[in-house]
DNA sequence: AGCACGCCGACT
DNA sequence: GTCGGCGTGCTC
């Protein structure tokens, strides 16, 4: 018998099937792990395919050296699933296949761990024993004594409880034995099981019966913050459990706190597995085993989490299904919801979104009949969402206030404090300043490796390249004319910060982004300390928009609402919508009215004025006239291919040659083509790599179209010139 | 990705 | 004369 396998090397020259021989008495199966000869040395690989004939020539072909578990840890339906993304987002396969495994499987980081247990000889005489020792022997005598009641115990509380010598010394003479037990790192597993009767509003139970009924592939539940989405997806994925079928549950990175984990703990116990970045790496692959081998039945996880290894699924849920967090950072970049949509198809499964904002690629195919289509309009405390004035920071620079905080939201602020209230201040920049700028020459501190403006960090007194990461020491003078007059341009949080404690010398402050929560569970320990009230004022960038609850906040100050929507993205305007109808969401959320202000250059702006009055429809309708008229997702796929390379004439004379292949391909196919052109990217260097790209806009529903594209693009793709084809890229810098 | 093979510059 | 640079090519 022989196995195609695929080598656990991410690169296009060996992204094919190597065909093994399969020793007569191995257990190699279709979707197992594999340890295989490969060149000089052994590498992991994952068989694909199993067959009689082999179509390599048979002397050279080599044998597997070794089957790495028993249990394939591929199934039929998730190396179906490999193929589909390595196709859709045009990445290898080695690189497809990683999703499915936890990371901590490759190279045998994370073995099995046993727990050590010791117990007393069997059939050892207690009493003979502890005549038998040392009079001085006091604490193995309590140890023998103790286990003689306790039969076993781990080692590590034997060493707490009796010492280290004791321990050992019983070891020693025989009187312990050892039994290893397979240890099983649950997470949580402190929070029990705790059946609860949740009385469910008539809204909820027809949303239930409205998905249970649907005969199509997806629901979208469309419903305002506060209306009860989440007892509707526990009370679904019980149903699935009690029909004996799996689930998997997505929520954003950012929902997976410690308050959410319980409360998944106390509705579902041990029958739920959950994934995320906070655990352990051996807690993550015990928790992978325990849904691999069917022992959870409900999966809940960030992104990743929607490539779990469950069989016979039943329900995918996707909460807050807009949130940005569900589009993958780096390649492969996978779109969960495709992702969802055909495991859910592949296994007769149902798919339920959720959102208050709904994205309009999904709110279109709702509305197109190809999701069905669940709306809650009410919340279920009936509060009303908070009101949103709308400053206009036009007037007040005319006013003379050159601040970054509005007369309006100042005053806010001072009455919130004075009641003893939080409130929370929204902004999109991190650091102390975006540029900084010379008043002299004129010139903008930049990146030496990137054409992009540096940050000014004031906390470590640097200058960061949001980028590449690159960090320099911060400038007493300008580089180029050595003025000593530097001016900072653009707010960050570290300034808005400072400034705020001026204003309000006695105020709490707590800053939150990315600079401040690089450590593990950053996140938790700044939400924990501003809901415990330990701080009156929570300054941040998106991380604080989302779906956090604050009983006492009731003032959310929005400063510079208009930034993300000057991004060159086609997004931008549904991401500002759904931003801000988030970071308002904060505010009023119990028993006061809440109050958020948003402060802009551009109040007569569509999406903000429809923000503020929460009209998703009216938004919606906007953006779709748009992106129809000016032919973007969803009624195009955009394609991009990026070149670059360390010389700027050759990545010129590379683009050239791929932009007159690529022509003729659009050429033969103008009329299913928007937009076919070359220019230089928005960032035309990035970590010292000039950059070049080809944009296209093909017709939706061209996919060999774009096969074609990827392919006569990839044949340039080489180690000194890197051709990327991106499909609907996060963003086109 | 690794690792070998293979063809041109500065050294004992 | 050699040692060693890293530019192509192969791995079942």
């Amino acid at each position: 018998m022989f196995a195609q396998v695929i080598v656990d090397i991410s690169h296009t020259e060996v992204d094919k099937v190597f065909e093994y021989r399969i020793p007569v008495d191995f257990q190699a199966r279709l979707g197992s792990r594999v340890l295989v000869p490969f060149g000089k040395k052994l590498i992991e690989g994952i068989i694909t395919k199993i067959t009689n004939t082999c179509e390599y020539s048979e002397e050279k072909i080599k044998e597997i050296a070794k089957v790495l578990e028993d249990t394939p840890v591929l199934t039929e339906e998730t190396l179906e699933l490999a193929d589909f993304i390595c196709k859709t987002c045009f990445v290898t396969k080695a690189l497809a296949l990683r999703l499915f495994l936890p990371s901590e499987m490759r190279k045998g980081k994370v073995k099995e761990q046993f727990t050590i247990y010791y117990k007393l000889v069997d059939g050892l005489d207690v009493e003979k024993t502890l005549e038998s020792l040392n009079k001085n022997a006091v604490k193995q005598k309590e140890l023998i004594v103790y286990l003689a009641k306790n039969e076993r115990q781990t080692s590590v509380i034997l060493n707490e409880e009796f010492g280290n010598s004791a321990v050992n010394g019983a070891l020693k003479k025989g009187l312990l034995q050892v039994e290893k037990v397979k240890k099983l790192r649950a997470p949580y597993q402190e929070l029990k099981r705790k059946d609860k009767v949740i009385n469910l509003t008539e809204s909820q139970k027809n949303a239930i019966e409205s998905v249970i009924q649907t005969d199509k592939i997806a629901t979208l539940i469309f419903g305002v913050t506060g209306s009860g989405k989440t007892e509707i997806y526990l009370d679904l994925i019980d149903k699935t459990i009690k029909q004996g079928k799996t689930a998997i549950m997505l929520v954003p990175e950012i929902s997976l706190t410690p308050q959410m984990l319980s409360q998944l703990r106390k509705r579902f116990g041990e029958t739920a597995a959950i994934l995320h970045s906070g655990l352990s790496a051996g807690e993550r692959f015990d928790e992978w085993w325990r849904i691999r081998s069917g022992e959870a039945k409900i999966v809940i996880g960030a992104r990743s989490a929607i490539f779990a290894p469950v069989e016979n699924l039943g329900l995918i849920v996707i909460d807050e299904e807009h949130d940005g967090s569900y589009q993958s950072e780096s390649s492969p970049r996978y779109s969960t919801i495709e992702v969802a949509t055909f495991r859910a198809k592949k296994n007769g499964a149902k798919l339920v979104l959720g959102s208050a904002t709904p994205g309009v690629d999904s709110y279109l195919k709702a509305k197109n009949g190809e999701y069905n289509l669940v709306t809650l309009k009410e919340r279920i405390n009936k509060k009303p969402l908070p009101d949103v004035e709308t400053v206009d920071m036009r007037k007040e620079v005319r006013a003379g206030n050159v601040s970054p905080f509005s007369r309006s939201l100042k005053y806010e602020l001072t009455e919130c404090l004075k009641k003893g209230n939080q409130a929370i201040i929204f902004l999109n920049q991190r650091g102390y300043s975006r540029s900084v700028i010379c008043t002299e020459c004129g010139h903008v501190q930049k990146c030496s490796s990137c054409d992009v403006s540096l940050t000014y960090h004031k906390e470590d007194n640097s200058l960061l390249c949001h980028y590449c990461g690159a960090k320099y020491k911060m400038i007493e003078a300008c580089t180029e004319c050595g003025s000593t007059r530097l001016r900072y341009g653009g707010t960050g949080t570290e300034r808005v910060v400072s400034e705020l404690s001026q204003l309000f010398p006695n105020a709490r402050i707590l800053r939150m982004d990315r600079d401040t929560t690089q450590t593990k569970e950053g996140h938790f320990k700044i939400l924990n300390e501003f809901s415990e009230k330990k701080a009156d004022i929570l300054v941040g960038t998106q991380m604080v928009a989302k779906g956090h609850d604050f009983p006492s906040v009731t003032v959310v100050g929005i400063l510079d609402a208009d930034m993300s929507l000057h991004f060159s993205d086609y997004r931008s305007g549904e991401r500002t919508f759904q931003l801000l109808t988030q970071v308002a969401g904060r505010s009023g959320r119990d028993e006061q009215a809440g109050k958020v202000i948003l402060q802009t250059y551009s109040p007569d702006n569509p999406i903000l004025l429809r923000a503020i009055n929460y009209d998703y429809e009216g938004f919606f309708e906007h953006e779709i006239s748009i992106r129809k008229a000016t032919a973007f997702p969803p009624f195009s796929n955009i394609l991009r291919v990026l070149i670059s390379a360390s010389e700027e004439q050759t990545v010129v004379d590379g683009t050239k040659k791929v932009y007159q292949d690529l022509k003729e391909v659009y050429e033969e196919n103008r009329d299913k083509f928007f937009f076919f052109g070359c220019m230089k990217a928005p960032i035309k260097k990035l970590q010292g790599k000039y950059r070049y790209q080809i944009l296209m806009r093909v017709e939706t529903g061209n996919n060999h179209l774009i096969d074609k594209i990827y392919l006569e693009a990839e044949k340039y793709n080489s180690r000194n010139l890197p051709v990327f084809v991106e499909k609907n890229p996060n963003n086109l810098s």
